[in-house]
DNA sequence: CTTGGCACTCGGGAACACAGAGTGCCAGAC
DNA sequence: GTCTGGCACTCTGTGTTCCCGAGTGCCAAG
């Protein structure tokens, strides 16, 4: 049922379609790919793929075109994911090796990323939640205002303005921070809640208010959930390709943190790569997309995902390729610094 | 020669254009404006204006549409900004207020900015040149690793991870932050080359090693110009409008750094709204664009600007007071904050 | 199971006609 | 001098028709 030829007439139907984006009839494969039959038993072996569903044609008397099982299958067991060149590979080294600071690996991540695959970049920032606080900061602003800040071992800067209750003088700040980079030197995002807890306890009680109000901004900013920050690039690689459904609609998805989330978000182990394919996505926006991610991150724990975005009419070989090695470029990145 | 009614005429054609898309004819504008003259005088009002250059047909016996000079005309000297609704207004004070630091700030504001308008919505990162060094810092990583924090009176937060030379013990370091510190305080982004030029010699022999790095990184940072960091959002506006030239070239604009920073680059003086139209834009891939740029800034110094993208049909009116307003809002939060 | 032959289908492009909107110009009215 | 109505002209856009060609499905024979 699923016999050789007709995986190979799969293969050669994506491979084709893929290059051509035209839809690819029986006697143009014979010629392209030596396939050793007659057009007649490749038409034969492609009502069979119809019927099952993993090709379709556009309207009667066309040439077939892939559907989402399709590319599925093809993804699955007719391709391998194909390596870089080793001259990309150093253009990738060298290029993400310069950035001076955690947005700038980011931003230049997406920009290579897309520029590599020539469609839609993706990175999400590293997620604070695996990391630790390297070091917390009082800056006394004014009076009655300080700025707290928050550096944790991945390059993550969390900033926050704070109004004070009361008058407070620097001694007291200075004390306080002594105190907090004590307490929570090393210790994971995860447990800072917990660590912190009894602090107000331990302190004098004329400190309390005012490391209340700091706690209580502390926390506020690991609940915001910051780090699902996620940027993008490479938009008008969009240009380009025409979508079944509205250009729009992509664009506007791309512009919605909570979408990308949600197309990031449910890959499975670090060092796997997802891909979905078109109706394989949960966003109606982004029927006639294909979405390839990975995720990276420093030792083995997965900090973030990214990953590209293109039509389901992708050379997904070549595409995989790419997200899988700038992802591991990247991973190494970071756990250098 | 440039009597009223002709003038009338000209904002009439545009007031229509923008509004319908189409090239406007005689007989359509006496109809829907009431000029009070026949078609046929119209006619020969559009003939003047089209041999002054004003307006253009697209080929012969269509209606008329404006040409570039006939929209700086009608931004000049025929249109008055449109102020924004109390509601509008109300909506932009609250969401900015939600704020939660300087990136949040930005990426506020352009969100805003790109759906009060439903156009590209274009902000420019508040520069560090014209702001003050709020305070240092110097958090050991390791052994021989530091992260070096400068933290600006507008919010703004520098930070580089520097290897040093030697291990160093941490209360040199700590000596260190205290004289940068006092030396650096409330001083001027742009003075400080000059202030930190004969910082080492005024140390201990053996703090000099440490401080020349720390300072090179230091001036290195400020070289960066890391301020000219652009953020844009509202591409998805762009999917709608048709340009004369290609959606992908305009997209590629918004996604160069370089290109953005020369758009918005040569506005003169604060709260003044610059309008740059078509071909009046240098970058030739934007020709069929037009942009309104404003300037904001904290106090009385213009620290950055922010504007608008669109196409020339744009309605120039709303746009600039959108673009007017959210200026004012945003220089509002940022002096308060 | 494969192959060549054959009738059939359908989309896309070329050719064509036509309606409609808009213009320029001119002679006459105010 | 300025405005107006009339008129002939010139386009574009749209709808229609027609035909070619690519591609298919089916069938009978190897």
């Amino acid at each position: 049922m699923v016999d050789d030829r007709k995986l190979a007439v799969l293969r050669a139907i994506v491979e084709d379609y893929v290059s051509t984006n035209e839809p690819v009839g029986s006697k143009a494969l014979v010629e392209r790919h030596n396939l050793g039959v007659s057009p007649a038993t490749i038409r034969n072996d492609m009502a069979v793929l119809e019927e099952q569903g993993y090709i379709a044609q556009p309207h009667t008397s066309a040439g077939r075109v892939p559907t989402d099982k399709g590319y599925r299958l093809f993804v699955d067991r007719l391709s391998q994911v194909k390596p870089l060149s080793g001259a990309e590979k150093r253009a990738i080294e060298t290029f993400l090796a310069g950035a001076v600071d955690i947005d700038d690996v980011v931003m230049r991540t997406v920009r290579l990323l897309a520029q590599l695959t020539r469609q839609v970049a993706v990175v999400q920032y590293p997620t604070m939640t695996n990391s630790k606080v390297r070091h917390v900061e009082l800056v006394p602003l004014s009076e009655r205002r300080l700025m707290f800040v928050l550096i944790t071992n991945t390059g993550r800067v969390e900033q926050r303005v704070v109004e004070l209750p009361d008058v407070v003088d620097e001694n007291r700040v200075a004390h306080l921070r002594a105190v907090l980079n004590v307490c929570l030197d090393g210790c994971g995002l995860a447990s800072v809640p917990d660590k912190v807890a009894d602090l107000p306890d331990r302190l004098p009680a004329e400190d309390r208010p005012l490391a209340a109000t700091i706690l209580s901004v502390l926390l506020e900013s690991l609940v915001d959930r910051h780090d699902e920050k996620i940027v993008f690039a490479g938009a008008a690689n969009l240009a380009g390709a025409d979508f079944t459904v509205g250009l729009r609609d992509v664009l506007e998805a791309l512009e919605e943190q909570v979408v990308l989330m949600r197309l990031l978000g449910e890959t499975s182990d670090l060092s796997a790569l997802t891909v979905r394919i078109g109706s394989e996505n949960p966003y109606t926006g982004l029927q006639g997309t294909s979405i390839v991610v990975a995720g990276y991150g420093s030792g083995d724990k997965q900090l973030a995902r990214l990953g590209v975005l293109g039509p389901t009419r992708m050379d997904y070989p070549v595409t995989m390729g790419a997200v899988r090695a700038v992802a591991r470029y990247v991973s190494q990145i970071l756990a250098a610094s």
